[in-house]
DNA sequence: TGCCAAAATCAGGAATTTCCTGATTGCGCC
DNA sequence: GGCGCAATCAGGAAATTCCTGATTTTGGCA
């Protein structure tokens, strides 16, 4: 039996070529692919693969949202975080949501085939280039992610400030979330108290601060 | 004989996905890779391969520069353009520098694959969600790669958006700039029309990027 | 197992903002 | 003198925000 690897990336091409690159190897197989956090969750759900290939910069739901709703709901899943920055938030960020993995994509595809294999037997793969920065944090016990304030806001809202940070109406993600408008609305309030910001255009500044949404469109 | 194609990307990933993607091809061969932009100008040099497919967002030398110089040197050799952006700065840019095809990562395989063989062709290829913005620029005949659209917002427009982008409400910058809070609405609707944006999220986006306001509080 | 606190959900209603259209005034410029 | 553009403002419907309060779900944990 092949291991069953769900990709989720939001480049169609660079899915394209990890497919195939996967599909060579005797003993993986991808299974899905998905184009943001959001859809993974679900895809997750109903397929459970055994190794999620997680890119972080994501729209809708981010990478790092993504796997900790996938490791909350589902037992036996591994995430490898599949990322361009070693930025200790994002490689702490992924960790901490319980990622058993985390590749540069600056990394040689050899590389991805091991940490499949690797994580699958319950071990874990950092490339080369962040076990630096993990064992850094780890001697200095920084505390991870955690001194930021975004610790303190829940995944919801967290989710939330995403959407926002991304343009979208409260309208339109009641509609995505498929709750209602004044659900979204108490989730924007509590977070603009929490952060103590007053209007989405700080709401946006922090989002991108804080890597939930890009600079660029 | 096989188009000979040379690979700039930077993240090594992502080139043995291409890699391995297009030599299925029967009709197209990977004859090098680089891993920025200065590199894939050598290799231009020394190998002439037929296309040059180049990531916009590489080190040393990004891939617009990259692409005005390996055109400046060389006669025969076709530049592609793959990006994660539409932005009309990219695109424009991309173009003013001579590349004959701009695709999208988003894109399938089989896009690049046609394209390739277009450019090789004498032709050109846009990937459909680019094409839009280069009809636009042109029915505008805003002369392409040029200045910032920022150049086109009146000083008043810049000033409203800046105060957007810095938090303020409608009404306090109606207060400020002692004009009525309609006045500021139609300034701020003529900016989103003019940048086509259409949220306080994106324009503060891009007031950032043009550095309007600074991402710090 | 049963309870508690946090998280997530939703509502009512007033204030504010947005969206769309249309209008007026002043100013430089050929 | 007329034209285009920038800047100003209005009306009115629709949407969003702001504030308060309430119910249901959920995840530990005693």
């Amino acid at each position: 039996m092949r291991i069953r690897v769900l990709l989720a990336d939001d480049h169609k091409i660079v899915r394209d070529g990890l497919r195939v690159l996967i599909e060579q190897q005797a003993d993986i197989a991808v299974v899905a692919e998905a184009e943001d956090g959001r859809t993974a969750v679900g895809l997750v759900q109903d397929l459970s693969p055994d190794v999620v290939v997680m890119d972080i910069g994501m729209p809708d739901l981010n990478g790092i949202e993504a796997t900790r709703q996938i490791i909350a709901k589902t037992s036996d899943v591994k995430v490898i975080a599949l990322s361009m920055h070693s930025d200790r938030r994002f490689v702490a960020g992924m960790l901490g949501a319980g990622a058993s993995g985390y590749l540069l994509k600056d990394s040689a595809f050899e590389e991805l085939a091991d940490a499949i294999r690797l994580v699958f037997a319950d071990q874990t793969y950092l490339s080369p280039g962040i076990t630096g920065v993990v064992i850094e944090d780890y001697v200095h016990h920084a505390s991870a992610a955690e001194d930021t304030v975004l610790a303190t806001l829940t995944a919801r809202e967290r989710e939330v400030l995403q959407l926002l940070a991304e343009g979208r109406s409260t309208k339109q993600i009641a509609s995505d979330l498929k709750v209602s408008v004044k659900t979204v609305e108490t989730h924007r309030q509590n977070v603009m108290k929490k952060l103590n910001l007053h209007s989405i255009a700080d709401l946006t500044k922090y989002a991108i601060r804080e890597g939930l949404t890009a600079l660029e469109r």
